[in-house]
DNA sequence: TATGAATGAGGTTTCATTCAT
DNA sequence: TATGAATGAAACCTCATTCAT
């Protein structure tokens, strides 16, 4: 009866924990990791409490999945993007559009992933996740700027550092976007952060 | 009894509220908002816990003076030193020098202060105080763009989404630092910083 | 089909609570009854956790089962050989030495048995199987007393009172057993406890 | 302000732990540890359910201390017993009169205390307490022993397996008291006791 | 003003039991 | 009959806040 490898039951138990993934991220980006509570995570889930129990076995463990979700689609989306070829302004551009994208799809995400980032240096060992997957976005962006650099259309730098800095510059427009500050369209806004990473300030 | 406005119960008090600040902000970095304890905090003021209900009304009212202290201090050094009069880019690397220090001298305040400004996005009203004193730093940076521009130092630019992204830029080097990542000199950081925003990256 | 009473589903059914009442008992004897879970006995017992409930309508209703299963057996050994003729002094080390055997070989079961019998005095009500079966088992030595008596072997004594003394008597040596204290033979733990009931201590 | 060392916040102290552990007793001999809850406890106690965490750390903490103030009062007094002078018959009986009057006068602990002991055997370190004080008592009958035999009142034998014999024969008569098997008075019962310790049951 | 004992609401987690397949 | 996913009640423990001293 299984087909493709797959069961009624495995369908079943994929759905169940996608549903439960979808539920935690839209609670902990409102509420936070204290403030949500399973209870809510539940019934927004429309299972029983006991049932996340089946699932994930914690709520830290129920949180830290979230994450990793949704850095490693992201990721993933980067990566896909950074392997076509191109010129590297133009790759810098796509990255920085896919990543916004991303964010506007997933603007609850938005909040646990850079509220996570806050944290990162005061954390307790245990969260490497969050450390490992900003390091692997971090060197994404660092590859392209390798790239550049060798192909001479980008100056000689400090490339880890300023992968590092690429990175989080993103979460400034998307930040003004979600407070409701940038008013103008998101094409703008990718303009306005290319620009001024290709470009700096100085005339 | 009293002089110069200032009775000795005043002293007592802003004494008990500046310790209180001290330890609060401590002990909130090392472990967040949720698990720290009033109890914890009390011990390392010094008072009974019942004290300091006395000078703050709740958990959450003691986290935001902290926090506003904190920002508050960090924005009127920010002033002081952008009122002096020299170039452009000199005061952009003074500006961004003294932020650093500062986070450096304070690097338990660093924790609370970007956490914070992660969770931003999501956070529920009454928590303005921290969007008001994020824009009023902001806003020192965009007077200094502004500056530059009429002095023709700068290109021209939008200057608001500018201010922004510099004023967040501070944070990747600092984490880079506090994560142990970045090995060189704060001098070098700093070099590093100012030129990505005064140059870019591209040749 | 059904031949000589039996039917292939009766002997299933057998098979089956069998299974499960060894399981059980080694849990509960491992655990006791509180942290014993469910989950556990079934997977010893290698059936689904639903499958218990075919059997057994509660986890209570298991345990005193299983608690049940283990006295019967006891007695009912003890009974064999109580009913063998004898010297009432041989009959006493016989029943002593089948006792001890007993749970030498079934030392989980010890542990059950004995905690249970340690809770009798508080057990709400309906644990009475406990206690029938306590006094039936303190009935065969009661016997063995009687008639020792009429056969002027034995003193003449409170027949009850002594039965239930001499009854538990094997709990100190077993105790003493399990917990590592004695380390001489068996036989020399035997003789040593017929030898004080038999004699006393005094001169 | 503090007189003879105890200030009244040491009395008041001590009253609730007193109060928490006698509450404790009572709810634990009715319900056995797992049944018992935190709440009846705290409510029979006449406080509220976070005071009982603010005197003993947790539930089993609670728990222990109950058992070992118990077992302490009563090898306390049986120790005095033991230290008077007498012939060897007499301070047997005296123990296992004092023994057993502790008992009825603390009906509820005997049901903790057996019942602990019924589950020594199977006991995960850490309940070393139980075992301990256990031990003690043990001794202080092994002593009596000792004694008896320098003296020439008792006969030669194993004086460490008697002693824990003579120890847990208590348990059967106050077992059958409580169970309301016996209706003669205690004097009866502890004649009976020393009796069958004394002389054995042959001729 | 200062104290710290007392309070009790609240949340995570476990697990016996049910029930649809 | 057998399964095991789902349920939800129940209990321990924490800790912000209050209040009598």
């Amino acid at each position: 009866m299984p087909v493709l490898g797959k069961t009624k039951k495995d369908v079943l138990s994929e759905f169940r924990r996608s549903e439960l993934l979808t539920a935690a991220r839209a609670i902990f980006s409102k509420k936070g990791f204290h403030d949500a509570t399973i209870d809510e995570i539940a019934e927004a889930a429309e299972v029983a409490k006991g049932t996340v129990y089946l699932y994930y076995k914690s709520k830290k463990d129920l949180y830290l999945e979230a994450l990793r979700f949704g850095i490693e689609s992201l990721n993933l989306e980067l990566n896909l993007k950074a392997a076509e070829p191109g010129p590297c302004r133009e790759k810098l551009r796509i990255l920085t559009a896919t990543k916004m994208a991303f964010f506007e799809d997933n603007r609850e995400f938005f909040n646990i992933y850079y509220s996570e980032l806050g944290k990162l240096p005061s954390h307790p060992a245990g969260l490497d996740l969050v450390k490992d997957l900003y390091f692997a976005q971090a060197k994404i962006f660092a590859r392209l700027l390798q790239d550049g650099i060798r192909r001479r259309e980008i100056r000689k730098m400090d490339v880890e550092k300023t992968a590092f800095a690429i990175a989080d510059l993103t979460r400034d427009v998307t930040t003004q976007r979600v407070l409701g500050f940038s008013t103008t369209s998101m094409k703008n806004d990718i303009d306005f952060v290319v620009d001024f990473i290709w470009k700096g300030i100085g005339r």
